[in-house]
DNA sequence: TGACCATGACTGACTAGTCAGTCATAAATG
DNA sequence: CATTTATGACTGACTAGTCAGTCATGGTCA
């Protein structure tokens, strides 16, 4: 069979990465950066249509339509389908890796730092748009490599080295009993993950009280907190 | 003419379906039997595709090859793609339901109850192509609120109010000292779900041992185990 | 039993439509 | 005005779904 797609390329190497600045209107500016507008438009509203009909039913029609956009402007800056999407992930992820990996100072207790990372998960992905592009890469990931890949490079290996030092730590100051624990990070981000698929796929069937739950699962992991 | 049923087109003669099909060989049968066989491979060949491929990118005359059969021959028994897709995850999802749902007699302890659950939820789902249907519908699902309510409905309400079931249990007889976890029996869950999906997205990268995560999971919710 | 149809399961070439990617042309810019 | 950037009509590849025709199957009858 002529099976042609199945290559998954790499990206070209001549892509820029950022995503623009100013994201308002003011039609007046240089040209650079419009251009760097319409590529913010673009990556926002590809976002959008992959995250509502998968990669292989989004039409790039549909997104240049919602970037107010002419559909051979999208060309301009991605090589193609494929490689638009794998540099929206890069695009959205990379940002949130930075701040959620920008740990506050190690002051308080084990519990306090996870707390404080907890409360950042659930404000910036849990229930966002971007908790949407996490079941995306769940989605899509199988059939691209080369997202799965950097999603694993980027967010997941880093993510369970982090808690493994977190655990571990919590274990050598006596706040967490379970050693075990540090073997399976997994079990510690697991109902975080949960929280976010959940949202995405059973929100209108029973909304879930994210928050709560992560606490309640701390709670059984250092023991029930006296007060809050 | 295609077949007139409304939605759910069913076998000729009520059975159970089978996924067995001899593929090619074996010739002789009766009319219904070759027709419950050819119905049997392509849900079997449809799944796969999809498992593989996604909804939107399954083609069905791959289907159609991959079972052995005409592509005419699929709409002689599903209406058209959406619904073949529809009735597949019933087709698969149901069998499994019923089989988990036949809970050992409530001999031991609570933590063994769950312990057998898990080992059968390990057995017939994390890491076979049923967990692959997992992912998918967390793919698919909220392009198909069809097939996500089916899922809330059959699967996870149900499956929650076990869990829940069993913690009350668990809590009534001492065995779990955290009574908030009642509330949220996601916690119980949650790594189980993470193991499906980890081992669909990320077991080339780095495999995890599903049953002792699980193991030491359970650790932590009725603390540790004396002995094997 | 063996010859002979009637049935409908099965086929696959075909239609109508979709959509990724191109490129000649137009607009904007400096 | 020369050059860069944007446009959207267009093309070619691809695919869901159709349907007229085929022929194995199972029933009927001498």
């Amino acid at each position: 069979m002529p099976r042609k797609s199945t290559k998954l390329s790499r990206p070209p190497a001549g892509s820029g990465d950022h995503v623009s600045a100013a994201r308002g209107e003011m039609p007046a500016s240089n040209r650079a950066t419009r251009a760097l507008e319409r590529r913010a438009a673009i990556v926002e509203a590809a976002m959008e249509e992959f995250i509502g009909r998968g990669f292989a039913a989004t039409r790039l029609d549909d997104i240049a339509k919602r970037a107010g956009v002419a559909k051979g402007t999208i060309y301009l800056h991605f090589k193609d389908k494929e490689s638009m999407f794998e540099e929206l992930v890069r695009i959205v992820i990379v940002p949130v890796v930075a701040r959620l990996t920008a740990l506050p100072p190690p002051t308080g207790s084990v519990r306090d730092l996870i707390e404080a990372f907890a409360g950042n998960f659930l404000k910036e992905v849990i229930g966002t748009r971007r908790g949407d592009l996490v079941r995306l890469i769940v989605a899509e990931g199988p059939r691209f490599p080369a997202v799965a890949d950097f999603y694993y490079r980027e967010v997941v290996s880093r993510g369970i080295a982090a808690m493994r030092g977190l655990i571990e730590l919590g274990i050598a100051r006596g706040e967490i009993r379970q050693k075990d624990l540090a073997r399976y990070p997994q079990i510690l981000v697991a109902p975080a993950m949960i929280a976010v698929i959940w949202q995405s796929l059973f929100a209108r069937h029973a909304p879930l009280d994210a928050q709560d739950m992560l606490r309640v699962h701390l709670d059984l992991i250092f023991g029930e907190r006296r007060t809050t």
